[in-house]
DNA sequence: GCTATCGTTCGACGTGGATCGTACATCATT
DNA sequence: AATGATGTACGATCCACGTCGAACGATAGC
């Protein structure tokens, strides 16, 4: 039963990860930020110099899940991805980010990880 | 502080709204501003000296969200209000913000307001 | 007292988003 | 080709959140 080769109106794949985005304005950024996931995998990415294969980041949420909170951190502009062999290696866009919205990573990566700050 | 005066079974009133909340953490912080209508309150409450009635700020939201935005705003410990007269004044808590999350408030504030930044 | 104004609370609604499982694509190796 | 590893697309589910209208609380002034 229908062996046609299913391409069209199925999965079509979507290689615009690779193309950068524009670093989205100051509202979507911080709704990208956002989110404990993505703010973890900002973190992580940051604390390595070199970039990272995105299986090698977080384990706390599934791969598709994970894929998700790649696809909104790029479409924010907050990382890129380029291909290398069977992987995909992620890193922090910094000096876009930087002129995007001047001080936000800075100030997002120094703030403490856990919960309250304490101030009140 | 914060008590609730009980009457019948109903409606009880908070007035937690006056004992200052402590600055949250980085996650709830930048929820709290990652949405556009508080994002727009708060500039508003940075670009003028004095503290400011609610109701002179924002208008394209009833005034019960905009009850609630404050409410979120002063839970994350961004705004504080007092009591004057039949109003209350609403301001920014810069010095407390600055200290737990330095330069967080000021790189928000600078970016710019429209859409993408327009970096590539 | 009554009335007006200002802000809050409650309840309900709709939408967006975070999560998952499954199926699929791509590349490398055997 | 077949298999394994890595990541993406799709569909479904669930829940948090932004929004509103209506009722209520608090204060000021008539």
């Amino acid at each position: 039963m229908g062996w046609v080769t299913e391409l069209p109106e199925g999965h079509s794949y979507d290689n615009s990860q690779l193309a950068s985005h524009p670093v989205a304005g100051i509202t979507e950024l911080l709704q990208a930020l956002a989110d404990p996931v993505r703010l973890s995998l900002v973190r992580d990415l940051a604390s390595s110099i070199e970039p990272r294969p995105c299986g090698s980041l977080i384990q706390s949420v599934t791969k598709s899940t994970l894929s998700h909170h790649f696809r909104v951190l790029r479409e924010a502009g907050i990382i890129e991805m380029r291909v290398e062999g069977t992987r995909k290696l992620t890193s922090l866009r910094r000096a876009e980010l930087e002129e995007a919205c001047p001080g936000l990573l800075e100030s997002v990566l120094r703030a403490p990880v856990g919960e309250t700050a304490g101030v009140s």
